[in-house]
DNA sequence: CTGTTAGCGCCTTCAG
DNA sequence: CTGAAGGCGCTAACAG
């Protein structure tokens, strides 16, 4: 059996108490003491048991995140990213990260609920919302904070959202300048609030350089590279096809880049693609693929940090504005 | 406050034992008692606390996975896959999963130290296994259960095993066919079991081939594709180049892909490009990467379930090999 | 500065 | 079939 608090006070003749004080660090123990609580606990491995701490305090001390469902999508660098930072900032402020995957939208609410009433975490970090995301009125009702990336409805939560009017604005003039005129925007399911925001950002800056859209021209994937390809393979079948194919993410700009290769197009002089994100892998796709850049493990720190606080009851500056960098790269040319 | 089962007792006029059997399907309760109790936890939206109910049982019902340091690596799509294997089949049996990130080494000790001693996880999914892991030693010293994603040493634990070797003879064979003939390995940091294995199989296939391998075309990265970028580099400006440049793992071969393509190589006629792991995205580079595909989500969920019939007690058999299955595209010609 | 005491919510003997 | 009692390991009053 692993040690408890107990086994460490005996052995050094203490009441637990003090055993326990001296580990937290609470001042009221004498120096010496605390020297010896310490060392005798390391030395007999102990570490406190979490379920016990948990029930005392009333707190998990554990917040958690769900793989949105859609398995297929899961391939995406993104979210190794995005967990990497909750994880990160998570254990630097001791506490722990809890992670599922739905397989579908029932799964996935039945996995909130455990967790919610389960008392398994503070707090909750979400991603991909939907338009009329149930999540959020759920846990709203369920009084469980939690943060997001990107926000929706009028229910108020502290989250992070990003804001790609000036990256489109650059983008969509970067594209013109080199030459490239018939645009289309290849998006993501249509309820998701990625692809209604980054549509409209898109919309914006043609409006503002007086580009004329054809709604044809707007087609939709699912975020995965293969629905990329799919959707560019018909966008460049039309009598007139774009020549500058601007994606909701970058999963769907590899796709486009396929077909387009396939197609025996010459990406950067005859067809320009732009993806969103910034994976590592944009870096070396053929060519190069330029890209509005967010700075993904740093978002998922922040959304940690703001969790937290809220957590601990202190005020949160919400919404924070994240804008994305444009990285300019050879599939668009210039 | 959440509803707690006192509140159902109560509510019912039942003690709080009956209701607790009657949630548990014990078989020693009325048919309509429990009916009874079970809509009423429902409608009150009750569900066991876990901190209470790991305390009382001793057991965590929750097992962990720790990304391994080097947070660069991390925009890898195989962890995503991997995570989400984890966690969907966890949910599966209704234990939860327990994610951190390590920095570097010595935090990622002190998380393993945490999680072991605290009683924070029932056991342990690796990856990534050195060699002479010290996680191995340590694990089976704390007696916590643990499975992993290849084998090292010679302590004796349930793993899933690749065997590279039949798959590296067809790749070798698939690539000579096509007319490439000098070879060249770009591996990962050389004490990481996977590299060690996969370029010990690349070895093998070449002896049975009777190729002549020279030791100046093998070369390490870091796994990622900036590496794999900066190794193809190096090769391809040597005197006498490769022409067939197999990597320990896809996004290596991104990098190499982009190289190549800088080099102006027709990349199938000039050059072959292989990879393995087989990532989603792999379909959709330029050309599309001949890979050895490995089945990542079904491995991470067969190893939670060997790790959990380990818990339980049950005997495992173990190794469980897999073997890759090679996927022939253009970047190798043919 | 240190110890005593009283639970946190649940499960599990053991009695009825 | 159901209930009463005890305690998992820990922390937070409250005394000394």
């Amino acid at each position: 059996m692993r040690p408890t608090i107990r086994d460490v006070a005996k052995k050094l003749n203490l009441s637990i108490t003090t055993v326990s004080r001296a580990l937290d660090g609470y001042d009221d123990v004498a120096e010496p003491t605390r020297e010896m609580v310490v060392k005798a606990a390391r030395q007999m491995g102990y570490s406190p048991n979490r379920a016990a701490r948990q029930l005392r305090r009333q707190k998990a001390e554990t917040i958690g995140f769900i793989l949105p469902a859609g398995a297929q999508r899961f391939a995406e660098a993104f979210f190794t990213e995005f967990i990497a930072g909750l994880g990160h900032e998570s254990a630097l402020h001791n506490y722990d990260l809890l992670v599922s995957a739905a397989d579908d939208g029932k799964s996935e609410r039945s996995l909130y609920e455990r967790w919610a009433n389960g008392g398994k975490v503070d707090g909750l970090v979400l991603n991909r919302l939907r338009i009329r995301d149930w999540r959020i009125k759920f846990l709203a009702d369920q009084r469980i904070p939690f943060t997001s990336l990107s926000h929706t409805g009028s229910v108020n939560f502290p989250c992070i959202r990003i804001d790609g009017a000036e990256g489109y604005i650059e983008l969509i003039d970067h594209v013109c300048r080199s030459g490239f005129r018939r645009f289309a925007f290849v998006g993501g399911p249509a309820n998701l609030v990625n692809h209604v925001e980054r549509l409209g950002w898109f919309r914006q800056a043609m409006r503002h350089h007086k580009i004329v859209l054809d709604e044809e021209m707007i087609v939709s994937g699912d975020l995965s590279s293969s629905s990329g390809y799919q959707a560019a393979i018909e966008l460049l079948s039309l009598p007139d096809p774009p020549d500058a194919v601007m994606c909701v993410n970058d999963e769907t700009a590899f796709g486009v880049l396929h077909a387009a290769h396939n197609r025996g197009l010459e990406i950067g002089r005859q067809i320009a693609v732009a993806g969103f994100e910034g994976v590592q892998d944009a870096k070396h796709s053929e060519p190069p693929l330029t890209t509005l850049d967010i700075p993904v493990f740093d978002i998922a720190r922040q959304l940690v940090d703001m969790l937290l606080k809220t957590i601990n009851g202190e005020k949160v500056e919400s919404p924070v504005f994240v804008r994305p960098n444009l990285l300019r790269r050879p599939s668009t040319g210039g």
